[in-house]
DNA sequence: GTCTATAATAGGATAGAC
DNA sequence: GTCTATCCTATTATAGAC
C-alpha cells in the first residue's frame, strides 16, 4: 500500500499548508490523514520546517512555470494579468499575509530566507516581467518591482477563505484589476485634485 | 500601586493584540508585563476572549470617533483619504487579515460577530461615508461598500510589521492611494484595452 | 484581589522495540 | 520503516489558601 510515504506526506502537507497555513497545520493532522502515526513522519523529514521547505520548493516551481506559460500566450495585456491573477487565486490558496507571518514567527531565519528566495523567483519575477512589458506608468517614480509587489499585495487580500465574511459582498478579481489599472475615479477627478 | 488591574490589563492587552495579534498574545505575557501572576487576570475577566472583546470595543470607538473627525475637516478629497489611511496605519497596527483569521479560527461565533459589528460601525462606515461623497466612480457597477472594502483590504496589506521584508522596498501609502485613485496605467492604455 | 499549585490540552520531537 | 511510549514545552483555565 504505502508506496512512498515521503511523497504522500508532501502531497497532503501541500494541501493543508495551502488551506490552513503552516502553523495551523500539525504533524499529527498530516499523519492522521495518511493513517500513520505522527512519529512516522520523522523518519522522512528532520522536522516540520523541512516539510515546509520541500512543499514550497516543489509548489513554487510549478507556479513559476505556469505563470511563465501564461506570460507568453498571445492575448491582450489585461487578459494576461487577469489570467495570472485567477491562476494564483485558484492554485495557491494560501494567503500571502498569513504565509509571511508564519515565515517570520515560526521558522528559522535560514528557512525564511530560503523560502523567500524561491517565492521571489517563481511568484514575483513573472509579474516583474509582465509589468516591464507595459511602457507607461502613470506614476513614473514607481519601479516595476514596486508595482509588482503592490499588485501581489492586493491580490493576496483576495486569496483567502479566512478573510471572507458573510456580511460583506466582495468584488470580483476582474473588478479589482480594473481598479488597479484605471483607478476608481473619473479622469476629471484626477485633474482636479 | 495597582490602581486598577482591570484597566491595566486592557491597556497592555490592547498594545500586544495590535502588535502581535490575538492568538500570538498569551495571558502569561500580559500578566508578566504587569508583574502579576497569570491567574490574577481571571479575577477580572472570564477568559481571554472577554479581554479581546473589551479591547476591541474600546479601541474601535476611539478609531471611529477620530475617523469621523477627519471626515469633517476642510481639505481636499485626496488629502482626506490620505489622512484616514495614515491614521489607521499608525493607530491600528494590527493587520486586518491576521485579525480576521484569528476571529474565524480562535474565538467563538458569538464573539466573532460581536467584534465584526463593532469593527463595521467604526472602521468601515467612515469610509463608506467618504466614498459616498465622491460622485463618479469609473466602474459604475461598484457600490460605495465595494470600494470601501477594497480600499481597506489594500490598506491592510500596508499595515503590518510582519509583512515587511528587508529584501523588498515597499511603496509609500501616498503612492498606494495614487494607484487606487488613478490606476497604474496611462489613460491611453485604458482606451486601448 | 492576588497568590501557589495544578489540571487539561495540544503541539513538536526522540528512544527504542519490532 | 513504522510502531508504542514518552518527553518537553506552551497554552488556557480552575481550586483553594491567604
Amino acid at each position: 500500500m504505502t508506496y512512498n510515504l515521503r511523497t504522500q506526506i508532501i502531497t497532503v502537507a501541500t494541501d493543508l499548508f495551502m488551506k490552513q497555513g503552516y502553523v495551523a497545520t500539525s504533524t499529527r493532522q498530516i499523519a492522521s490523514i495518511l493513517d500513520v502515526t505522527q512519529p512516522a513522519i520523522y523518519h522522512h523529514f528532520k522536522n516540520k520546517e523541512e516539510i515546509f521547505i520541500e512543499v514550497i520548493s516543489q509548489f513554487a516551481v510549478e507556479i513559476g512555470s505556469d505563470l511563465n506559460a501564461i506570460l507568453i500566450k498571445k492575448q491582450s495585456k489585461r487578459d494576461c494579468l487577469t489570467e495570472m491573477a485567477l491562476y494564483l487565486r485558484d492554485k495557491h490558496k494560501m494567503n500571502f499575509t498569513l504565509m509571511m507571518n508564519d515565515l517570520q514567527h515560526s521558522v528559522s531565519k535560514k528557512t525564511n530566507s530560503s523560502i523567500f528566495s524561491v517565492w521571489s523567483e517563481n511568484y514575483f519575477n513573472p509579474f516583474i516581467q509582465y509589468f516591464e512589458s507595459i511602457e507607461k506608468f502613470i506614476i513614473p517614480e514607481l519601479s516595476t518591482a514596486n508595482v509588482s509587489q503592490h499588485f501581489l499585495r492586493v491580490l493576496s487580500s483576495y486569496i483567502s477563505e479566512s478573510y471572507s465574511n458573510d456580511a460583506l459582498d466582495t468584488i470580483k478579481i476582474e473588478d479589482m484589476i480594473n481598479i488597479f489599472l484605471r483607478g476608481i475615479t473619473d479622469y476629471s477627478f484626477n485633474m482636479l485634485i
